[in-house]
RNA sequence: UCCGCGGUAGCUCAGCGGUAGAGCGGGUGGCUGUUAACCACUAGGUCGUGGGUUCAAAUCCCGCCCGCGGAGCCA
């Protein structure tokens, strides 16, 4: 007899006989009836064995996690929870489950399972996570594939660093010495010269020390990077892929965010083109008159993007940061070149920064010369500096942490729950 | 890297100078409608680690290690 998902149950007709085949989630055995819930990935279900089931032995063999195949006649019944349970004809064990399966139906610290990572995943709020990322990743590919751009990844080892040195981690490379990659913007620049609409998307190492609810050490960043992309085709561009997310998880998701993750939808909901957008300058001074002004490095700390997020009410974008406090190839305006052509999106309810981008600088000499001022050297990027030498054009895009975005529409506390296996300043396994 | 909190049974925690505790989980028995089932019995601990104070340290003091929360930095 053919096996049915658990998810398919409710396309069966009630009185059918269905087989099944999971793990055991919990099991109640009151003498001569036991209840048994059936997890197998897709969904959960009761089941219920009395002993003229056949199997009905093995009822006391049934620790946490057992994988059954069971079958039996599929009711409606309003006393098991989703409202349909199977009464159990014949019961086997494919492979039994040691009983001191850690991970208890109670309250567990956050440190604990993580260590259990590899069996948390099975428990269904982390498993719709993962699900959940995966539509996202797919919406994502899907909506960018729409308008034309063609998925070309860049490379995880990499020469040189994108950003800052210090946060690289390093490794042998035979002879030599390479990092992981931090970004994969730059080669993003060289095959938009190559496709005109691109984006790469992959692993993504920092190592920042940095312990937050926000950060991992490896998380997977989805990069677009197109030809003539302009700030306002950015934003264009940055408005239009978080739509697509936001529909693609409510397309799929919608019952599992609100009843799973008590997600309240409005915030989804309200999301509609355009965006608010502001410059860093009105930001900082919307802050001050919200009685949070910038310090005197006029740096955007946590609590002045919470408290303006706050403010704001939804997701919105700060464009025109310092030229200082961005990367080296970020494009200064024309009209004011102690500000760069950048932006960020940043999402309420904690939710943070969600993407970083801008316009890249085209001029070669403006290159070097603000290569020399990060104090990096004009060698290792040869190759990148060519872009300009041979008809280089102007070029933008931006970075989109999909971690970070799963947390924000699933409402998830922590970022390290979104990814399979997290891995943070003090977390290396599973 | 900095700041704060913590480390006691497999898990979640109480105990905070005087014989090591509970709930859950495990084991055994009972129970025909359970929903983190219930009832009874039972096993399980060098109190993170090294030193110090004391007649006596899980408890007080110092170092170290590990975990959690936050900051800076970022996606």
């Amino acid at each position: 007899m053919k096996r049915t998902r658990i998810l398919d149950l409710p396309t069966c007709k009630e009185g059918s006989e269905v087989q099944i085949s999971g793990w055991v989630d919990g099991v109640r055995a009151l003498g001569k009836i036991a209840f048994l819930s059936i997890r197998d990935g897709t969904g959960t279900v009761q089941a219920v064995a009395k002993p003229t089931t056949s199997g009905w032995d093995l009822v006391e063999e049934l620790s946490l996690e057992t994988a059954i195949s069971l079958r039996g006649i599929l009711k409606k019944d309003e006393r098991a929870l989703g409202g349909v349970e199977i009464k159990a004809t014949q019961l086997s064990i494919i492979a039994p489950s040691a009983p001191d399966y850690p991970i208890q139906p109670k309250e567990h610290s956050t440190g604990f399972l993580m260590s259990q990572r590899h069996l948390w995943i099975r428990r269904p709020l982390q498993a719709s996570l993962l699900r959940i990322r995966s539509t996202v990743i797919l919406a994502a590919q899907n909506h960018l594939d729409s308008l034309g751009y063609v998925r070309v990844d860049a490379p995880i080892l990499t020469p040189t660093s994108c950003e800052g040195t210090t946060t690289l981690f390093k490794l042998d490379y035979f002879e030599k010495t390479a990092y992981l990659t931090q970004s994969g913007q730059l080669y993003n620049e060289a095959t938009a010269h190559a496709l005109d609409r691109v984006y790469c998307f992959g692993p993504t190492f920092r190592a920042e020390k940095s312990k937050t609810r926000k950060h991992l050490t490896e998380f997977w960043m989805l990069e677009p990077e197109a030809v003539g992309l302009g700030l306002e085709e950015n934003i264009s561009l940055q408005e239009s892929l978080f739509c697509a997310l936001i529909d693609g998880v409510l397309d799929a998701h919608e019952e599992e965010l609100e009843r799973r993750f008590k997600r309240d939808l409005r915030a989804l909901k309200i999301c509609q083109r355009p965006f608010p957008r502001m410059t860093f300058a009105e930001a900082s001074s919307r802050l001050s008159s919200l009685g949070f002004p910038l310090d005197e490095e006029g740096d955007f700390g946590a609590q002045h993007e919470e408290e303006l997020a706050k403010d704001v009410g939804r997701p919105f974008f700060v464009h025109h940061f310092p030229a200082a406090a961005k990367a080296f190839y970020m494009a200064p305006d024309p009209l004011d070149p102690s500000l760069s052509l950048s932006l960020d999106l940043i999402a309420p309810d904690g939710g943070g920064e969600i993407t970083g981008g801008g316009v890249r600088i085209q001029d070669p000499n403006l290159l070097a010369r603000r290569m020399d001022e990060e104090g990096l050297n004009r060698d290792d990027f040869s190759w990148y500096t060519d872009l300009r030498k041979y008809g280089g054009v102007q070029t933008g895009g931006f970075g989109m942490g999909i971690e970070r975005m799963v947390r924000w529409l699933t409402g998830t506390h922590h970022v390290r729950e979104t990814i399979p296996f997290p891995r943070t300043i003090d977390r290396l396994s599973p």
